[in-house]
DNA sequence: GCCGTTTTCGGCCCGACTGTTTTCAGTCG
């Protein structure tokens, strides 16, 4: 789940940037006044609020003061707070606390373990100001003679100032289901053990992923918790109790583990999947209903009697609402959808007919043209897209022989999978201006285009969005490959209007890509959202190098529907014919 | 601070574990 500060360390989405901006002040804000001890619904208000303006679709600084107010979760208050800074560039009731709280302190409770509370307690008995102090104060023991912590506070602190360091909180979605997916499997072969697997962020596919929170449904807890803390992948156990228990792995990673009885097992999974949220509004759901909901189950409170708890389905059945995919669940609309009975009809992993972005070794793949379309062919597919690199990709791309030598192998090799095309294609790199690698003409000779941006990723926001504009006006170019081309904790995204690019996407009949690479994941969910809006095509495609590869498809498809995509949007659910005529029509034929 | 077929005040989700404490506050999810 969302821990404080998680929110977008890595995600410097440029769209509408006021938006960005506004989520970092507010949330600022509630940490601030959490530290000043703050009422903690009015600190959950200042999140709210900022998770709102962050994850708003158009740029908040274009809105008034009552369409401000339109939007959940922002009333009178935040949206003169919102004008002001977007006015002023500041907000003066936010600068006036910063005053009063002592700086550090914010950068102390990300320290796992380290609440407001006892950040203001050892700021305020030994002057701890920052993660040195604190490291300082740890090493000269000096946080025991403080009331209220001992020297296992210490210990447990320099352990969160470790893990905080080394990791920055977060992995990957990849990363991170390897290890589910081995202690799991370690589990799974247990008698004690029912039922297990992941909750949390992890199953609602969040790019990345805090801790992992596993769920093991049995009727011995113990002899579970047992197993668990003994596995052999675990470093150290921070916390063990009867049903609740987490360790860390030998490369410091977090893995929680609950245990319950598998007669609640639904209501469980429901609970530990999240978000936080997400279960807040089902649970205000049930307290209208005059129903109790926890991991424990649904209770009708006078009684106490449970009526639900077997499984996810009837939990949601009871609540009366239809059972919601877990990468919805993220309070983004999605209950409110539900009671409606207006959930979209979300594209899934079997809707896919083919995957529109690969390479091989022709240029920097690793596999041959042979291997990727077996591959590909292997889960069958009813077409694949071959799409080496252009030749100003340095030192990779294809020169034009080495592209027309690819397409004669790729027609000899039609009809060797029975049931599914090979495109020719290829990955066009859009160079400084929006221009491509070959002229017009070179280009009417591929099936299918994806043009992506490999170079130059720091143009001002206006040159950025004049390049890719220019790319989409091309009538051969069909997908924009990893649009915004971040590296998760490794690049952020380019500074670029993407308003106005999806908005010329779905005016041309161009789609844009869900780079299914672990370290990509771009789009990402919000901004597939706006370009579901906005009425343009996604291509939820792997980028694959390798035939493995192609199976990261799952972690794109869930960002997609994290995304709120539906099938009909999904270029790559499309019959062949129907992404030939997406082509054709584009091409004015 | 937000919100409203309990509507302008009074709610706002619920429970486990730890550490330091003798009955519970803090943190986390």
């Amino acid at each position: 789940m969302l821990r404080r500060g998680d929110a977008r360390r890595y995600n410097s989405a440029r769209m509408p940037r006021t938006n960005e901006r506004l989520e970092a002040l507010l949330s600022e804000w509630a940490d601030l006044l959490e530290i000043s001890g703050a009422d903690s619904f009015r600190v959950r208000a200042y999140q709210k609020a900022a998770r709102a303006a962050g994850g708003h679709s158009r740029d908040v600084g274009d809105l008034g003061e009552k369409e401000l107010r339109q939007i959940p979760s922002i009333g009178a208050h935040m949206a003169a707070r919102i004008r002001e800074f977007v006015e002023t560039g500041t907000m003066h009731d936010l600068e006036e606390l910063r005053e009063l709280v002592p700086a550090g302190l914010r950068e102390l409770t990300r320290i796992p373990g380290l609440g407001p509370k006892k950040a203001v307690l050892v700021n305020r008995e030994l002057g701890v100001a920052s993660i040195p102090d604190l490291l300082d104060a740890i090493e000269h023991q000096r946080l025991r003679a403080v009331k209220g912590l001992g020297a296992k506070t210490e210990e447990n602190l320099l352990r969160g100032i470790r893990n905080l360091r080394e990791h920055g909180g977060r992995m990957t979605l990849d990363v991170a289901l390897r290890v589910a997916e081995d202690v799991i499997e370690e589990l799974r072969g247990r008698a004690a053990v029912e039922e297990v697997a992941y909750a949390g962020s992890l199953r609602r596919m969040q790019d990345t992923i805090g801790d992992i929170d596993l769920l093991v449904a049995s009727t011995t807890a113990p002899e579970v918790t047992e197993a668990f803390v003994g596995l052999p992948g675990v470093q150290s156990v921070v916390a063990r109790g009867d049903t609740k228990s987490s360790v860390l792995t030998a490369k410091g990673l977090q893995v929680d583990l609950r245990v319950v009885a598998p007669e609640v097992w639904g209501a469980a999974l429901q609970y530990f999947t999240g978000s936080k949220a997400h279960n807040v509004k089902t649970r205000a759901i049930a307290v209208k209903k005059g129903l109790k909901l926890s991991e424990y189950g649904l209770f009708e409170v006078e009684s106490g009697r449970r009526i639900a708890s077997r499984t996810e389905e009837e939990v949601y059945a009871a609540l009366g609402l239809p059972w919601i995919l877990p990468t919805m669940r993220e309070d983004a609309g999605e209950v409110e959808a539900a009671l409606r009975g207006d959930l979209p009809d979300l594209v899934s992993l079997g809707d896919l007919r083919g995957d529109l972005h690969g390479h091989t070794d022709s240029t920097d793949g690793v596999a041959t043209l042979e291997e990727m379309l077996g591959a590909a062919a292997a889960r069958g597919y009813a077409y694949y897209a071959v799409t080496d690199h252009a030749e100003k990709l340095h030192m990779s791309g294809m020169k034009r022989e080495t592209v027309l030598e690819q397409r004669d192998r790729i027609r000899s090799l039609q009809g060797r999978f029975p049931t599914m095309a090979i495109l020719h294609g290829c990955e066009l790199n859009i160079d400084r201006d929006g221009g491509l690698d070959y002229p017009d003409e070179f280009l009417a000779g591929f099936d299918f285009l994806v043009a992506s941006i490999h170079s130059r990723f720091n143009l001002p926001r206006d040159e950025m969005t004049r390049r890719l504009l220019r790319a989409i006006e091309n009538p051969f170019v069909n997908v924009i490959g990893h649009p915004t081309t971040r590296m998760i904790g490794r690049r952020p995204e380019v500074d670029v209007d993407l308003e106005a690019v999806l908005s010329a996407a779905a005016r041309t009949g161009t789609a844009l890509e869900v780079n299914c690479h672990p370290d990509r994941l771009d789009l990402r969910d919000e901004h597939v959202r706006w370009a579901v809006e906005r009425g343009a095509a996604i291509a939820i495609s792997t980028d694959a190098h390798a035939p493995t590869h192609l199976e990261n498809m799952r972690f794109g498809v869930a960002t997609a529907q994290r995304g709120w995509l539906t099938k009909a949007r999904t270029l790559n659910a499309r019959s062949l014919r129907d992404v030939r005529e997406f082509v054709a029509r584009k091409r004015g034929k």
